[in-house]
RNA sequence: GGAGGCGUCGCCUAGUCCGGUCUAUGGCGCCCGCCUGCUAAGCGGGUUUGGGGGUUAAACCCCAUCGAGGGUUCAAAUCCCUCCGCCUCCGCCA
């Protein structure tokens, strides 16, 4: 949710912000004409209200007075007039009654009105986010060069052919178990997915990072929050019995970690890291990346999250992002960062930087991090705040991903040999106490 | 799963039985001021949050807010219903 305040005052900033992401700019002019209706309607209630609630206490007035006469035995005539000014007073205030009741109806309808018109508007994009869609992005900067198999001499397997062969992966048990897009991973597989969440834990914690242990089941409220029911809502698994959801992402439980809080950020931002198992359902992909572990229902990840005061969120952005190519330069897999269009941004995001790790047997980049600068769009919702000077303040949150299953599709690709055993990458390598995944190991 | 108790503006707390003089009491903490060699004590004032109006900005006015949501009523912290959380006891079970 972006600042009612911010749209009223910039309406041409958001409306370019919605252009930029191909949506209809008359969203803002419905949102504004939505907030004068509000307004109205609210200023319409109180004033009525207020009379009411005047009304309502001379009542009060009147009854006291009347069981104040009643019980010292005052004349039969003074009680009768008493009671009758009590119940002259009461009607007027029955009569008030019934018109707060329909304002308050009408002034209800108008908030509903905004909040529908308010959750159509998108995030306020940074300045510099390319405008567009999916294609529209910007490369930042590459890092690493492609093998040449030609040039080794042989045609390199994709990963699921690798980790198969290693004995690492079984994609055939997974769907016995479960059903597709589900799998085991298997001895050194499982101990490489391991050794790359650990040494990502381990560099957050060097990082100052807090690490967390979090629900992956959340209620309706938080998943809200987080922002993944308004787009994202069939990607979702959800608990009907028990009114639940299984998240795609730590980042969800993280952001409601101090959801409706105020926290305290003068010694800097709050970094936070958890690793968990992420649930997807992967509707609308039938048929895209079926081989293999490049999309599936169920992975794991280690994601960072930060909440910081907005003035800090593009910083500590270009901060995650730096920290995720770290990880990435100790896998030791060619990459790409490229600023996200604003088409491609969803709805929380002012702005994502994406790094792409190359896939050879593809051809192509495919993403391996994400990380987004959600400014105080997502703790708006969630309604976490610092107390600063003249008053609360929203806080900004940001998200990005230090490390998740995926990434072993790039690792076990870029660093395959012809005989089909892969090297492990140095900074694994005491993790696994390997430098090589070969046939039959564990 | 069953029975009972509890949930009040940072913390503690009065008020709830029996609806209205409640503008939610008092203490602690905190902030401002006074007093005072300093500190402490003392004295006076302030101190939930969100929204609307107002203002150059304030002051100020109004509405909502007593776990959440609904209901009854002219009027709800108070009565009724649903839900959530915590505590105690019982049962069941990794």
């Amino acid at each position: 949710m972006i600042d009612i305040k911010f749209l009223r005052e910039n309406p041409d900033v958001v409306r370019a912000s919605q252009r930029a992401r191909g949506e209809d700019p008359a969203t803002v002019d419905a949102a504004l004409a939505a907030d004068e209706r509000r307004r109205a309607a609210l200023g319409e209630f109180e004033s009525t209200r207020a009379g009411q609630k005047s009304t309502s206490k001379d009542v009060g007035a009147r009854m006291g007075a009347l069981a104040k006469a009643t019980k010292s035995g005052a004349d039969p005539a003074r009680i009768a007039e008493l009671t009758e000014e009590a119940d002259a007073a009461r009607a007027a205030a029955a009569q008030l009654s019934e018109r707060v009741k329909a304002l308050e109806a009408e002034s209800g309808r108008a908030e509903a009105d905004l909040a529908t018109a308010m959750r159509r508007i998108g995030n306020v994009i940074v300045d510099g986010v390319p405008a567009g869609g999916e294609d529209d992005f910007v490369v930042l900067e590459t890092h690493g060069t492609p093998r040449d198999f030609a040039a080794e001499g042989f045609e390199p397997q994709d990963h699921f052919a690798l980790l198969e062969g290693l004995g690492a992966l079984d994609t055939a048990r997974g769907v016995k178990a479960a059903e597709s897009r589900f799998y085991y991973l298997i001895g050194q597989g499982a101990r490489l997915e391991a050794a790359m969440l650990d040494l990502a834990l381990a560099t957050a914690h060097e990082h100052g990072f807090t690490r967390l242990g979090v629900p992956t089941l959340v209620n309706p409220a938080t998943m809200a929050g987080a922002g993944f029911l308004d787009a994202h809502e069939d990607e979702v698994y959800r608990l009907r019995d028990d009114d639940l959801f299984l998240t795609g992402t730590s980042e969800v439980a993280l952001a409601g970690f101090h959801a409706g809080e105020v926290i305290d950020l003068s010694d800097g931002p709050r970094r936070y890291v958890a690793n968990t198992t992420c649930y997807r359902r992967e509707a609308g992909s039938y048929g895209k990346d079926t081989r293999g572990i490049i999309r599936v229902h169920q992975f794991q990840k280690v994601e960072m999250f930060v909440y910081c005061r907005p003035e800090d969120a593009a910083d500590e952005h270009a901060r995650l992002l730096s920290w995720e190519k770290d990880m990435l330069d100790r896998m030791e897999v060619p990459y790409r960062v490229i600023d996200v269009a604003a088409g491609d941004l969803g709805g929380p995001a002012a702005r994502k930087f994406d790094s792409e790790g190359w896939v050879p047997t593809q051809g192509r980049y495919r993403e391996l991090t994400s990380t987004s600068n959600c400014t105080t769009f997502q703790a708006r919702r969630l309604n976490v705040r610092e107390k600063r000077e003249g008053g609360n303040q929203i806080v900004a949150t940001l998200n990005g991903t230090l490390a998740t299953t995926r990434w072993l599709v790039s690792i076990v690709e870029n660093h395959q040999r012809p005989d089909g055993t892969v090297d492990v990458p140095a900074a694994l390598r005491p993790y696994l106490g390997v430098d090589r995944l070969v046939p039959g190991g564990r």
